[in-house]
DNA sequence: AATATTGAAAAAATCGATTTTTAAGACCAT
DNA sequence: ATGGTCTTAAAAATCGATTTTTTCAATATT
């Protein structure tokens, strides 16, 4: 067996380039609106004409891409609408999953949440590589909730926090937001450790709508 | 213009294949756990490789199919477990959408539900074809629930009826409960016109727990 | 001048051939 | 017999060639 896989994806070239392709779309490597070139595409990611539509067509099935009939695939276009709808679900969703994460929680989903928030902070501090950091962040939030038991819940979680960073990423750099932002990350640690259900329920949608204001900078 | 496409997905091979495809797993046409021979997919529905592939891919995506790296794609056993999650996820989501569908519906959204509710009442009286039937049904819940004015809401709902049905429809008739489901159909559309929101919510929470019970005999 | 038609170029979608990987059975060694 | 290696058949994945559809501009028509 390869050692620790951890990427799941890897195991195909299809798998692989969806996730490098995932990971341009979250990052604005490409325009909200464009049509993808596949031509241009298969050049880019040295692959073959299959394995790519393939990688294009699941990430059209989670909403990543538009699929046109007979044209092609697009760059969903952002608007600040659709980034209340996404706010509003996952204040909704994330608000369900944290309370039941606090009720299945056990030792070992403890030690992660404070492992994964640990991570983050220093990554906060030092100035880790924007890339890295964003892995961080992903991860943590994915802990924080890890212990829901539902499986689906988390499914629907992290299409939206995929959907969510596609605003956030491209949004200009605000330090001061940030710096809350970053507390509060500290915070949720805090109260999942001492299981305040009321406190951390709370304390995730205000940081959900306050990513919001930030992410908001994107769509003019 | 082609006259008024029912299905949207029907301008392609790939799209035409993955709706025929979604119904025939709905339907339980394939065994849960099988894995699926490409080779005789490709016969049974005179389709080249790639547009097969492409469609497994999509249904792969939205959790109709199970991909395992290099060894194809297998069709998801049903657990009592996972339909409870499903249930329990569909309650809350179905819960927030009707209550929005009630504020935002207006006077076309009405005569929508009105009209779905009353065709799915005449399928169930004279005994159509049990595939039409479904149709009927999922087009009525779809119909109910359309006004709510979130996309993302609208999708996992979707999403989650699919899951649910791969369950139902494979469960044994029942018909005094049946009764009862058809009943609560009516219902539905007089507290929908009557905007009477608390009730609605019970009643919706009420119909999709008794729908578990029925599609609960489907695992063993 | 505005609109329609046509034809060439480009792009998307489909196809089956080829390559790679897995699964299964035969053979051998312990 | 059990466990391991090798061989071969089957299946999955990838590839680029071919076909189909769209796009766009040039020409024709009202």
């Amino acid at each position: 067996m390869t050692k620790n896989a951890v990427h799941k994806e890897s195991g195909s070239m299809s798998g692989r380039v969806f996730e490098v392709l995932r990971e341009d779309l979250l990052n604005g490597q490409y325009q909200a609106g464009e049509k993808l070139a596949i031509a241009s595409l298969r050049a880019t990611y040295q692959i073959g004409l299959s394995p790519l539509r393939e990688a294009l067509s699941r990430l059209a099935a989670v909403g990543l891409l538009e699929q046109e009939s007979q044209r092609g695939f697009r760059v969903p276009k952002l608007t600040s609408d659709e980034l209340q709808d996404i706010v509003e679900l996952r204040v909704e969703l994330e608000g369900m999953a944290i309370s039941r994460a606090l009720r299945y929680g056990d030792a070992n989903w403890e030690s992660e949440v404070l492992a994964a928030g640990h991570r983050l902070k220093n990554a906060s501090n030092k100035g880790v590589p924007q890339a890295e950091w964003e892995q961080l962040h992903t991860q943590f939030h994915a802990v924080l909730l890890s212990s829901c038991q539902s499986v689906w819940m988390l499914k629907f979680i992290r299409q939206l926090h995929e959907q969510f960073d596609r605003y956030r990423r491209k949004a200009p750099r605000n330090p001061a937001i940030r710096g809350t932002l970053d507390a509060q990350h500290e915070q949720l640690v805090e109260l999942a450790l001492a299981r305040k259900e009321a406190e951390i329920r709370q304390l995730l949608e205000d940081h959900i709508r306050l990513s919001h204001e930030v992410a908001l900078q994107s769509c003019a």
